[in-house]
RNA sequence: GGUUGCAUAGCUCAAUUGGAUAGAGCAACUGCCUUCUAAGUAGUAGGUUCCAGGUUCGAACCCUGGUGCGACCA
């Protein structure tokens, strides 16, 4: 829409003598309600032309259908000047812009993104949280790809720590030997059953103290569990045999685990990094920043930044012992990655909770003078809530994602039996089908709100399949799918074959359009939910169009080769956008 | 205590980044399948955009002060 941008300035220009940008030209979509397709707000340009916003409208209306061959006509209401353009214009645009294969495909600019997330502990399986971080994460890249830069998936793996110290303490003690292949649980799962022994077990301890006189807080440091974790932590530090090999057997389960998991939900890194071999980079960095007088030292020896004049507090990054804290390791891994690829970006997809912490990082490397700091990015997500609250592993009051991605292919699958569509489907393709739709509900669910907004999910509430859901979509290009296959109709550069557009044809031609600068905005805001909510949009309006007019019983032939090409265009830009979402869309459902 | 995020229809979410009469889905009610897939579609009903001020041609959106829920920092 950039002519209709050119001439408006020009507009301005000639009419009233005055300099214009094109980003002062504010032009959004018109509402259906009125005639036209885009719309120009004229109150901005009132102050040049010293005229009422709807004279001002009628002047520039007039200049711009003058000189743009496109533009048939206009209409200002109420200080908004609605251009209508031709038929044929958008005709055009159809077959030479939105039919070509290339269409909402950017060429690369060169740069070099990375996005971090998933970012699991070792110590128990992943849950509903999880998979909206690995949904965000998976297509903030998808959609960053799509917009020409080199995206690197990044998984920073949290193996190590007290917390994998209690798993491992609960299955020594209490395990009897107990593995995957004995017990039939997944690795992972199987790992998280010990962290949850381990927690009840030590409350047993905790209790017993307490009934023998020691406060909470006593008993809480004193319970032999815990000091016997401790123990175990120095001595994996301390590179203890017995307890490195424990400990890397019951990596290599949760690893299995997790690999499968990831495969159910279809996310995938291209570098992992381990916290057992980076927990300890950053100190030489904490160092330099001494030197610089970034960093001061206290009595004690611990080093602080100060951050008051930030509106920040003093911040702790190496204690007085010299062992690091979160923060140093940060700071050492941030370095690691860009020594690592250089990427102009850094996306790092975490919970809100830290939000604080990414705060303070970011201002740390920017006051260490690391010139990448500036590329460094926290897409920051809300939790995902129980009715009851929030999930907690310990407790066991989690949503779990293996059991959750089963039941909704379940629940799929009953579904679809029930509509008594896949009769004469193989095994395999029921089952892949099922998974598609399933996977398609729950992605779908978890994607279209907005990342930063916490999200309440009820266990006994299933998951829609019905209206503003991933099975509407997936639906509606199945049946696009299914018209064309009759037809034998593909895209291959038809020539236009009408000169008018019905109301429809017309609303979902703009649709269409809206493609690219979905995408980038997308981009922008690191918001998949932009993408589902105009997908959304789209195969409604298809849906409308489908209603309103027959497709293979089209009037003439002309007709019928239009909405062919409108219909396989369309089930294109479903089909990309659904897959910037990481979700697939099946051929018949 | 300090910092920060959120608050829109009964419920779950939108609103082209300050634009026109705030839109969808679910739930409720009424139509449409011997015609290209009814997981669809057409319609009815549902709103003091948390409250009170302010900024301007125009505020759900920006500013100030509250209220509620959450998170983080001591």
């Amino acid at each position: 829409m950039n002519f209709i941008v050119d001439a408006a300035v020009k507009a301005v220009k000639a009419l009233y003598q005055a300099d214009i940008a094109a980003a002062d030209v504010n032009l959004q979509q018109t509402r259906k309600e009125f005639e036209g397709q885009v719309t120009i707000v004229t109150f901005p340009f009132v102050k040049f032309s010293r005229k009422s916003p709807e004279q001002t409208g009628q002047e520039i209306g007039a200049f711009i259908q003058n000189e743009v061959a496109e533009v048939s006509g206009f209409n200002v209401i109420k200080g908004f000047l609605n251009i209508v353009i031709t038929d044929a214009y958008w005709i055009k645009q159809l077959y030479t812009e939105i039919a070509s294969s290339g269409f909402g495909h950017f060429a690369p600019n060169g740069q070099k993104v990375m996005v971090e997330y998933s970012s699991p502990n070792t110590n128990k399986p992943l849950h509903l949280g999880h998979i909206r971080n690995n949904l965000l994460g998976y297509s903030v890249a998808e959609i960053l790809k799509a917009n020409g830069y080199e995206v690197i998936k990044a998984n920073l793996v949290n193996d190590r720590g007290i917390h994998i110290c209690k798993s491992m303490l609960a299955w020594q003690k209490f395990g009897h030997g107990e593995t995957p292949e004995s017990s039939t649980l997944k690795g992972d799962h199987l790992v998280g059953k010990y962290y949850v022994v381990f927690d009840q077990e030590y409350k047993k301890e905790i209790a017993e103290l307490v009934a023998q006189g020691q406060t909470e807080v006593e008993a809480k440091k004193n319970a032999p569990l815990i000091i016997e974790a401790q123990q175990m932590l120095e001595k994996w530090e301390a590179g203890d045999k017995e307890v490195i090999d424990l400990w890397e057997t019951m990596n290599s389960w949760v690893y299995a685990g997790f690999a499968e998991t990831y495969k159910q939900l279809g996310v995938d890194f291209d570098q992992y990094y381990y916290e057992s071999k980076t927990y300890l980079l950053g100190k030489d960095i904490i160092e330099e920043g001494l030197q610089k007088g970034v960093f001061y030292k206290k009595y004690d020896g611990s080093v602080w930044i100060d951050l008051t004049a930030d509106g920040l507090d003093e911040k702790l990054v190496l204690r007085a012992n010299g062992t690091s804290v979160y923060m140093t390791q940060d700071v050492g891994t941030a370095q690691l990655k860009y020594d690592q690829y250089h990427a102009d970006k850094s996306i790092y997809v975490v919970g809100n909770e830290q939000d604080y912490h990414f705060k303070v990082l970011f201002l740390i490397l920017q006051k260490l003078g690391k010139s990448w700091a500036n590329g460094l990015y926290h897409l920051s997500y809300g939790m995902v809530d129980l009715p009851s609250g929030k999930m907690k592993s310990r407790e066991g009051t989690v949503v779990d994602a293996d059991d959750l991605m089963a039941e909704m292919e379940q629940t799929a699958k009953i579904q679809t039996e029930a509509l008594g569509k896949t009769a004469d489907f193989s095994e395999t393709d029921k089952n892949q089908l099922y998974h598609m739709i399933g996977m398609g509900a729950l992605k779908y669910f978890l994607l279209k709100v907005e990342p930063k907004k916490r999200l309440l999910f009820d266990p006994n509430e299933s998951i829609d399949f019905q209206g503003h859901t991933g099975p509407f979509i997936q639906y509606t290009h199945a049946r696009i799918r299914s018209v064309l296959k009759r037809s034998g109709f593909e895209l291959n550069g038809q020539a236009a074959t009408v000169t008018e557009l019905a109301d429809v044809e017309l609303e979902l031609v703009l649709s269409l359009n809206q493609f690219p600068e979905t995408i980038a905005q997308a981009a922008k805001d690191y918001s998949p939910a932009i993408i589902a909510n105009y997908v959304y949009e789209l195969a409604k309006t298809y849906n409308k169009f489908y209603h309103e007019k027959s497709i293979l019983q089209a009037e003439d032939e002309q007709s019928k080769q239009f909405r062919l090409t409108l219909s396989a265009a369309t089930a294109k830009i479903i089909n990309k956008s659904m897959r910037l979402l990481g979700i697939d869309v099946p051929e018949r459902m």
